[in-house]
RNA sequence: CGCGGGGUAGAGCAGCUCGGUAGCUCGUCGGGCUCAUAACCCGGAGGUCGUAGGUUCAAAUCCUGCCCCCGCAACCA
């Protein structure tokens, strides 16, 4: 009976090592890896969807090579900027997080992620356990009560830092700020600064990519670390701090403690799933939050007395084109769309394939459609697609064992191997789209060892059968392997190549992604639809073009509402300025009397004017067009009470009004017109 | 200003740790093939490796200066 259960899989093994295995399958590994939780104030977008098909991927691999894998994936869903969201809308802020976090996991669930369990932060297992962190933490002494203090917007009801807020008005609603104080509970980082540090040198592989590492060290450990605020009376939609209960938790020892809430920690004593999973092997992170994961977080596990996480990848940002993705550019792309447009590998392939480890990746629709083209359809697809059709017409569909081999055979088993060592190691660094490059390249050589070989002439004589049949043997068997390594990536197509060639799951499996074993030899092969169609660029942006106008029309009757919703409120239309805007500028006529080149640049001019009352420094960006000599004397209209501004360290005060960009002209008044004239 | 990353063919990147052949994908030009999704295969053109020096028999790679781009600077994955 016992022999049955283990023998299916690896039956030349089992009479050996019956015993190991036993072991094997009782001790099999963990792995526990986590994304960082997604803040639940908005739709999340491409961006956001990256980082959890990354760790998807991870976590499909690891799988794969037999580790009892823990994914943990969740929302944040506290805060003050929830809150107001949810005010704005007029629901509570409860409903509100229902919603978005619906909206989430409907989007995780469109990208068949393959998470284990879900957390949120307004689960009662989180709210509970964070409340008893907090609580030990200020036991200990690594929290306590002191006063923040920054840089308050009365209206806003909110603080900001003096970089956010660094023209003294609130970055949200512009109005003025003001120094203020509040009381506040923070978290002792200084104390376990040097252990830390200790930590970073003793474990090199704590952080990934290592540049990543230097950054922590060089501007936050050296330079010492600032005690952090772990707590905010100005809002209530967060954890209450139980001993406290003005005080709610703020953002950090809430949102990563997530990780170990999640698989049961307690302070009183941690649940079995706890003692199994922690600590985590990976936290899959984006490079703006790693900070918080290898400063914060481990000093709260260190105030715990919890063991570290084993490593965190900081992961680089999808960017759009070359700019950043943001719902106020309006440039951002939302997952579900991109789903609905190319289909869901093309979409997982791409993210995974198209960003480099360390690097900022893009996205645009030609870089998809590129990409889904010549690897998916063309180098994949086609592949499938033509063996297949090889086979039904020289062996009536049923995959032929090998039997004559031909010169090449040697040479494609060999890049076979290779790629299967390259994407083996280039995945133990979680290099995840250096690793996908290796069964690509594989399946180019397939693709060329249907060329060598031909197999079109070998079926015209029959003396050579056993050559064609070892030739489409070997291409099945190619095909397998590199489905079985991408299978993480596009698990969907995998099972559709599957169902081609009758792959089962043991042909798939990962310990034989590397070799030639014939595991299909004898299946009937049937030929589906294409796997992926290739997409028609000029058709493909005929019809976004046409979906564009759709929403132009419907976003201008949005513009229109909204203005006429904002002229109910004496606002102006946008892109307009009131007369009392225009008011302001301070517009003179004035005199050159010097000008020199500003030196290191070779776009500024320094000049000297005369406004009539004073003479003014002024710096304009107009050398490539004016030499000094030419603007001596030239009557010209300056914005006079423009700030100060310094441009390659030489003050400037004021602006010389011109014409054009590229060819620049400035704004000449008749030499009649006295020095200090004002126009406006 | 500080810290970190980067500047390599028209575009996007690898190579740099450990000096010696400048490589990949897309595009482009030419050829081949007909099993296949106008796909696949082969070949060509195209690079003063940001710049100026230094070390060396030899530098994209090591060192120094300078220029330019990007990110971070304590709530954007």
């Amino acid at each position: 009976m016992e022999e049955q259960g283990f023998g299916h899989k690896k039956a030349g093994m089992l009479f050996v090592s019956r015993e190991k295995r036993m072991v094997y399958t009782v001790m099999k590994e963990k792995f526990y890896i986590t994304t960082a939780i997604a803040y639940a104030s908005q739709k999340p977008h491409i961006g956001n969807v990256y980082e959890i098909v990354l760790t998807d991927f991870i976590a499909r691999y690891k799988r794969m090579q037999g580790f009892d894998v823990h994914f943990l994936t969740g929302t944040d869903e506290h805060g003050q900027k929830i809150q107001e969201k949810a005010k704005a809308a007029g629901i509570s802020p409860q409903e509100y997080v229902d919603k978005i976090t619906g909206e989430i996991k409907e989007i995780w669930k469109k990208f068949e992620i393959s998470n284990d369990d879900f957390i949120r932060t307004t689960d009662e297992r989180h709210r509970k356990t964070v409340q008893k962190i907090f609580k030990k933490l200020y036991e200990k002494g690594d929290i306590y009560k002191s006063t923040y203090e920054g840089l308050y917007c009365t209206p806003c009801e909110s603080f900001w830092t003096s970089t956010q807020a660094s023209d003294g008005c609130c970055p949200d609603c512009g109005g003025k700020v003001s120094p203020a104080k509040e009381e506040a509970y923070f978290l002792k980082l200084s104390k376990y600064q040097d252990a830390l540090l200790k930590y970073f040198e003793e474990h090199d592989e704590f952080i990934t990519p290592s540049s990543r590492k230097n950054e922590m060290i060089n501007n936050f450990l050296k330079p010492g670390l600032q005690d952090l605020c772990v707590s905010r009376t100005s809002f209530d939609w967060g954890i209450p701090v139980e001993f406290d209960p003005r005080h709610v938790t703020y953002v950090w020892v809430d949102a990563l403690s997530n990780y170990i809430t999640a698989i049961g920690y307690d302070p009183d004593g941690s649940s079995e799933q706890f003692e199994k999973l922690w600590p985590a092997d990976l936290h899959v992170i984006g490079k703006d939050i790693v900070r918080f994961h290898t400063i914060y977080w481990p000093i709260i596990l260190m105030g715990l007395g919890v063991e570290l996480p084993k490593k965190v990848l900081g992961h680089p940002w999808l960017l759009i084109g070359e700019d950043k993705m943001s719902k106020s550019k309006g440039n951002a792309l939302y997952g579900d769309d991109l789903i609905d447009l190319f289909g869901l590998d093309a979409i997982r392939y791409y993210l995974l394939s198209e960003m480099p480890f360390a690097n900022d990746g893009s996205i645009t629709y030609e870089n998809i459609i590129a990409r889904t083209n010549t690897d998916l359809a063309n180098i994949l697809g086609n592949l499938v697609s033509r063996t297949a059709a090889m086979i039904e017409k020289y062996f009536d569909g049923v995959i032929p064992s090998p039997e004559t081999e031909t010169e090449f055979d040697a040479g494609l088993k060999a890049a076979g191997a290779e790629a299967f060592k390259v994407y083996t190691s280039k995945l133990e660094e979680y290099k995840v789209s250096e690793a996908l490059a290796a069964p690509l390249a594989f399946l180019k050589s397939c693709n060329k060892y249907i060329d060598e070989t031909a197999p079109w002439v070998l079926a015209k004589d029959e003396a050579n059968t056993g050559k064609l049949k070892s030739v489409l043997a070997n291409l099945v068997e190619g095909i397998r392997m590199a489905a079985t390594m991408l299978k993480p990536a596009i698990p969907g197509s995998v099972e559709k190549i599957a169902a081609v060639y009758g792959f089962g799951e043991e042909a798939l499996d990962i310990e034989k992604a590397g070799s030639f074993e014939y595991l299909a030899s004898g299946n009937k092969v049937s030929k589906g639809e294409p796997l992926f169609a290739r997409i028609d660029e000029k058709e493909f942006f005929k019809k976004m073009d046409s979906r564009k106008s759709e929403k132009e029309a419907q976003k201008t009757a949005k513009k229109e509402e909204k203005a006429a919703e904002k002229s109910a409120k004496k606002e102006l239309p946008e892109g307009k300025i009131s007369i009392d805007d225009f008011a302001k500028v301070s517009l003179v006529a004035c005199k050159v009397l010097e000008c020199e080149a500003v030196p290191k640049s070779d776009k500024l001019l320094k000049l000297i004017v005369d406004i009539g009352t004073e003479k003014r420094q002024v710096v304009s960006g107009i050398a490539k067009f004016y030499s000094p000599e030419q603007l001596v004397g030239k009557t010209v209209v300056l914005v006079e009470n423009l700030a100060p501004v310094k441009l390659r360290g030489v003050e400037s005060c004021g602006m010389i009004l011109a014409s054009g960009e590229e060819d620049v002209k400035v704004i000449e008044l008749d030499p009649s017109v006295p020095a200090g004239t004002k126009i406006r």
